[in-house]
DNA sequence: AGGCCCACTGCAAGCGCTTACAATCAGGCC
DNA sequence: GGCCTGATTGTAAGCGCTTGCAGTGGGCCT
């Protein structure tokens, strides 16, 4: 007497190591196109695990291989467009190569920690891509002594291989349009004050900035830096912020068009033309970005979720990649919402 | 002579029973909460799991309890505005219930009926988040059979339950809201024109629109329905298509701010002021829909994706939800981008 | 005091797969 | 024809956890 009717349950490699006339460890092996299997068994093993509907369950191979066959992607936020474009890129070349992709928001330090230490840990994933999260030398640590493949985006880390840019240049580039169309009372709209996850992106934009103003020797006014939070909102606050000064800017380098697009709006309803009474910028390109005719520093975020992706499958396949460090190049796409002052 | 020196491996229940001096049964047990545990074992118990950095694999346990403690999320695109919401919105719900969020792109039908059969045979997931997904009946099946816990969002489903929003409702306020503007010539940048994955949300946005002005006599000429793929230049392009018209439009009903934002760019290169010389509205309340000023019917984005996470966890835990249907409010939102015909 | 009940705990059998190692077998060679 | 070799396949021991079932012992009742 049949235990039970394998019609009714998912079908196991047993039944299809019966149904083939072989032993499951050939079909295991055939299923996996390891060498060491004749042809024909192969052939006969896949199609009797087709007709059965088989698939290897994932959690019994991952527990007897070792690895997990999937991959996590820990973002800030998932609903903004840099990282949201960046889990897109990366998602789709890890299904491509057959990976599971678990995303996890990180709000603050303290799920950054609990994320790094899980990965770790508890082999959910068998690499991890970091989106702009720079992590503390214990999470490094924990991350370096697991073994955990790493790869990380947007803040460097001599630790992890990663794809990066020159945010300095990023802010270099800013000031240096902004400059040289004639602004010298040019604000910035940096992230935030407080910043429990410590980006360094914002700072390195803002060196980069405050340096090209110095070496044209234009005074950067404390009071013309706002938080803006990397958001819409964020933008808009900063920028209304900005405009009630006593002496208000002529330009203003919002680190991200998202901030920007809320700077728009913010001049906008203060009545004040853009870019004839004020210049704004941006940087990312941001889909809207032409729709807002914005003028901003291109990043190809579209690229760098893939490239991230590879580096990471390659450190997964073991072989070193070629290179470590991957730069995308940033450039400079004028639109319509800088200009000259006044 | 010991094995291996447990500091050197990740340590495993085994380590933390010998530790605690009590059985890996019991172990198991107190790390879950279970009940029949001494209070003061199961003290014990957690503070060598900590100190020793122990966390159960979950692989592992997986394999031996028939669960996954994780979750699928399927949409069709992540670089969407409306779909890195309803992730966003679900994720953090599920990570707060302690589930791993796995997520999944369908570029298209065949993509779908993999991920389907996947998470049907392959209970890589406990259960499913479809957004807007509509599957085919074979589809369907699959998941009932294989008793997968599945959620839909967008999509109506008679099959599963779901968060939805009345769209023949949405295109009805649409038309409500433009025709009572005074509009005649009203267009309508929809989906795409062939759509391999079914979407009926267009359908029935049409629907009302249609029904709506049918209802108002006012004819809807075909040659005014435009597709904008759900995208910013989509919407661009069909609106360079629509004031190409001998008889162009007054006003204009995108079905998605993202494509509203892509044409009120169109119009303003057209040198058309918006809405003195068109009328332009959209759906979704998009984050950056003030920035733009747009009129929009707003749908709560934000709460959809927490809902459909909520819904499913009721599932996951068996205890049927309370309504199986949750229907979201949609809202119209008038901001500047629409007025009446010269 | 003897029994019974119940709260705890341990035993051990898996969960469905992978993989080192052993076994088998056909072909090729002397 | 016997022996060696390499290709193929099978055997079986786990992977680290969960869980049904079987103790174990203290408290309480009669």
């Amino acid at each position: 007497m049949p235990t039970t009717d394998p019609s009714e349950r998912r079908a196991t490699i047993e039944d299809v190591a019966e149904a083939a006339g072989v032993s499951v460890a050939t079909v295991s092996r055939a299923l996996r196109d390891l060498p060491n299997v004749a042809t024909s068994t192969r052939l006969r093993v896949e199609q009797f695990a087709q007709q059965l509907n088989y698939r290897a369950d994932p959690n019994a191979s991952r527990l007897a291989a070792g690895r997990s066959g999937a991959v996590a992607m820990a973002v800030p936020v998932f609903n903004s467009w840099y990282f949201s474009e960046i889990v897109a890129g990366a998602e789709a070349v890890f299904a491509d190569a057959g990976y599971d992709v678990l995303i996890s928001a990180i709000p603050g330090p303290h799920r950054r920690a609990l994320f790094v230490s899980q990965t770790a840990y508890q082999r959910r994933a068998d690499g991890i891509i970091m989106v702009d999260l720079a992590m503390g030398q214990g999470e490094r640590d924990v991350l370096l002594r697991a073994g955990v493949p790493t790869v990380t985006t947007g803040a460097k880390s001599a630790d992890f291989p990663g794809v990066i840019i020159d945010n300095v240049a990023v802010g270099r580039t800013a000031a240096t349009h902004l400059a040289g169309l004639g602004h010298q009372r040019i604000a910035l709209i940096a992230g935030q004050n407080e910043d429990p996850l410590h980006f360094t992106v914002p700072e390195d934009r803002q060196r980069g900035f405050e340096r090209e103003l110095e070496a044209r020797e234009i005074f950067f006014d404390p009071s013309l830096e706002a938080a803006g939070n990397f958001s819409v909102a964020g933008g808009y606050e900063a920028m209304v912020g900005l405009l009630k000064l006593d002496h208000p800017p002529t330009a203003v380098f919002a680190m991200s068009d998202e901030m920007a697009f809320g700077a728009i709006q913010a001049a906008r309803e203060y009545g004040l033309g853009v870019p004839e009474d004020l210049s704004i910028m941006g940087v990312d390109d941001h889909d809207l970005a032409a729709a807002f005719g914005l003028t901003t520093i291109s990043q190809q975020v579209d690229h760098q979720g893939p490239l991230a992706a590879r580096l990471l499958l390659a450190l997964l396949d073991d072989h070193q990649p070629d290179e470590l460090m991957v730069e995308v190049p940033t450039v400079l796409v004028e639109r319509t919402t800088t200009g000259p002052p006044v």
